[in-house]
Parts: structure tokens; C-alpha cells; sequence
DNA sequence: GTTAAGATCTGCT
DNA sequence: GCAGATCTTAACG
């Protein structure tokens, strides 16, 4: 949909197309960061709910077919049914029984590839972030690794298939880093195909998850 | 039914 | 730098 047209429908830049998320995996894992990943906790809740937000920056894409630490390798299974849908939905994961990783599902429907979200920089909501990360972690590091973007943003298994083009957990515009700001690196925590350089970190974030130094 | 591994995080050495 | 926590998932028998 061309900007234009958005506007003539009222469609605001949350609703808009599938763009963001077309393209290969590892296009898409490069051109979320720097987008704004947002989470509305509705108002009204004993901790009186927050919209939390977040720049990207830092992703890691799994491929489809190819990539033997994909979860699709293997085919579909209850866990990773929702990576074969449709490119813009959430999958949501459970792991070493304390943790959600949040992923960006891509490729066609049926295909089954996905972006992980690894960590993003906190732009509004910190005091919500807080209220669930404790005073412990300083604000940079609030929304740094996988685990704890979930944590901060209240993500989890209710997540899991929903949309992000709207609704109340979605990824909006933001300001994309340059080509020359991009680091390029293994993934992190992986058995098989460690190597490959499938992680995409914005370099100027103080909120790339610890593993900086593997970026090269 | 049983088992082993896992896209992590934290705290301690 | 390393180990422990913690439990779901999926593979195997």
C-alpha cells in the first residue's frame, strides 16, 4: 500500500502492509532494527497497565529449510506451528523452563522461518519495564536479551500468533541504523550452525545483549 | 512413559 | 568464565 493511499484510508503507519516483513528472513532481521516494538497494557489493571516501547536493536534470523537450528527444520510440531503463518506474526516460545523468546515469523505461510527479537533500547514505559525487571538492571540493559525483552514487555505464550502489524503488542516505524552502523555476527547459544553470521546488532546501542564482543 | 537438550539469565569465583 | 536454576518440548522405546 503506498503511503498515500494509507493516508486516504486513514490507516495509521501501525496498520500498514506487509513491507516490513516480506523478503528474505535475513533481510527482514536486518530491517527491524531500529523499528519501535510497542506493548499495550491495558489501563485499568491493578498496576495500572502502560504502553512500553522499544527501539530494536539487535535480531537473529533462522532460516527456512536449510538451517538446522531453526525450529521449522523438522517440520511442524505444536510448538512451531504459528513460524508457518503468516510473515508478521508473533511466535512466542518457552525455554530452559524460565524464559519467552519473542520471534517475528517471515517467509510465505506453510514456509516456516523467523526473526528473534534479542534486545531492544527502552523508549517509553521504563517504569513499567522496572516494575518487572526490579531495580537490579540499569535502563539500557532493561529490554537486553531475549528472556528479559519478554520480561519487560510483558510477553508470553498469550502472545504467541498475534499480529504485530496492530493490536497490543506490535512493531511500528522507527529510524533504521545506516549500513556502516550494522554489526554482522554468529548467533548466540546455538549447537549446530553456530557459525553463520545471522545476527544483526545496531552498533551504537548500549543495549546489544552481552555478547558484544562476538560481533566482529 | 521416560529422557535429554535447550535461540537464557543471574550470581558467584 | 562457569555452573545452577527450572520445565517444556520432542524424540525415543
Amino acid at each position: 500500500m503506498t503511503p498515500r493511499l494509507s493516508h486516504a484510508l486513514g490507516v495509521t503507519r501501525q496498520h500498514r502492509g506487509d513491507e516490513l516483513f516480506t523478503g528474505s528472513t535475513e533481510e527482514v532481521a536486518r530491517r527491524l532494527l531500529g523499528q519501535t516494538l510497542v506493548r499495550r497494557i491495558p489501563y485499568g489493571r491493578p498496576d495500572g497497565g502502560a504502553r512500553v516501547a522499544g527501539r530494536i536493536v539487535e535480531t537473529e534470523a533462522y532460516l527456512p529449510l536449510v538451517d538446522p537450528s531453526c525450529h521449522a527444520y523438522r517440520g511442524p510440531t505444536k510448538r512451531n506451528a504459528t513460524m508457518y503463518g503468516r510473515p508478521g506474526t508473533a511466535y512466542v516460545y518457552f525455554i530452559y523452563g524460565n524464559h519467552y523468546c519473542l520471534n517475528v515469523v517471515t517467509e510465505p505461510p506453510g514456509i516456516g522461518g523467523a526473526v528473534l527479537i534479542r534486545a531492544a533500547e527502552p523508549i517509553a514505559g521504563i517504569d513499567a519495564m522496572r516494575r518487572r525487571r526490579g531495580e537490579r538492571p540499569p535502563t539500557d540493559a532493561l529490554a537486553s536479551g531475549p528472556g528479559n525483552i519478554c520480561r519487560a514487555f510483558e510477553i508470553d505464550l498469550e502472545c504467541d500468533g498475534r499480529d504485530l502489524r496492530a493490536g497490543d503488542l506490535a512493531i511500528e516505524e522507527g529510524a533504521a541504523p545506516s549500513d556502516t552502523d550494522i554489526g554482522v555476527g554468529p548467533r548466540i547459544g546455538l549447537s549446530a550452525a553456530a557459525a553463520w553470521p545471522l545476527r544483526f546488532v545496531d552498533l551504537r546501542s548500549k543495549s546489544i545483549s552481552p555478547f558484544r564482543r562476538r560481533v566482529r
